[in-house]
DNA sequence: CGTCTATTTGAATGTACTCAAAAGCGGTGG
DNA sequence: CCACCGCTTTTGAGTACATTCAAATAGACG
């Protein structure tokens, strides 16, 4: 179970056995059903997340009730409300399991506590961190400077794993568009997907 | 001239006074004229960077020509193409000066040994580049779910320190919008700027 | 099956863009 | 010190991309 988290951090850093083991007792599993929330506006995120299986998204909902996704997360991503995480303040953001899920997960203390017993931690959470920070900014110009075929074109090109169990409106709030014209979209591109 | 830096780094984690000596003797000065350079497309970019004074513009230029701002920094800011840097890939992005700045810079071979000798700069990249990948995301989602007008709106209400010195037709690139519609909606708000 | 949810289709509308041109503004040289 | 030049901002007309709203069709699941 925790096979995936091991694997994602040695990618980046050097674990000894121990350290290993410290982080496997850590990392607590929490099993999700489809639609089930992990997170809900207003909740305080105490928990670092990551996804063992499954895959959800994070997404926010405005005063019209209109919902925006601002990331999927599948096997072997992170998932958090960063802001509510760092500055202890309730969630403005919802996560929810698309389809049935695993999380592992570590409060906040504990993960500091580890940060002081695992000096590579930091390093790990600073690389992964600036490694999102590069791809959120990356998306961000793709909004600024691409059509919405463009985008979705890419998505579909980037995310093909995501992008099967994922249904057709969440990835057209995902880039921005109402799922009527993803489906027009999605008609006049035909062959080209 | 190091003043900044080190108050910068003194609001997230704790240095001693040996700490503040290697940092202070690391980070290298450069100054720019407006207009100036600091990244241009295709160069490597080796230097993590601080704006001691001044103000630039992390930017894209697309195929056609057309320019994306993705960032403005000010003083106390940090501003750099993180993926080039991570990746030691050339920069995708330009940085230049839009008045006379300052930057202090260090590079990444001695920032890595720093890293080893003062563990809490680990810390402070962690926790920094954490805060910006949440104003990021929060930017992200103001992309898809406001309007151009409220865009600008936020923007002058939270950055009018900035705005003061950029040029308009900037602020409208920042916004992903042209500079004349940016134009007609300063008409349309009128007194409520 | 039948029901609920997701996707498609189409018409009318709106927001922002393009292109062109005029007006404003700031710096520089005569 | 004023006139000119270049760059920025404004204005307006016509257009394009995406939205809203409504309704029909298709798919998933109990």
């Amino acid at each position: 179970m925790h096979e995936p988290l091991i694997q994602n951090i040695k990618e980046l850093v050097i674990l000894n056995e121990a350290e290993v083991d410290l982080v496997e007792e850590a990392f607590k599993p929490i099993t999700l059903k489809k639609k089930q929330f992990l997170l809900q506006k207003g909740e305080p995120s105490n928990h670092m997340r990551f996804i063992a299986a499954g895959c959800l998204k994070l997404f926010e909902i405005d005063k019209a009730g209109r919902e925006y996704i601002l990331q999927f997360g599948i096997k072997g991503w992170w998932m958090n409300d960063l802001y509510a995480y760092l500055s202890l303040k309730p969630v403005t953001y919802f996560i929810q399991a698309i389809v049935d899920s695993v999380v592992l997960q570590i409060h906040r203390d504990r993960l500091n506590e580890l940060f002081n017993e695992i000096h590579m931690l930091d390093r790990f959470f600073r690389i992964k961190t600036q490694n999102g920070y590069v791809a959120l900014q990356e998306r961000t110009i793709h909004s600024m400077s691409q059509t919405a075929e463009e985008r979705y074109y890419n998505f579909v090109k980037r995310y093909r794993i995501m992008e099967q169990q994922i249904p057709q409106y969440m990835i057209a709030s995902y880039l921005g568009i109402t799922p009527e014209h993803l489906s027009t979209i999605r008609k006049n591109m035909g062959s080209r997907l």
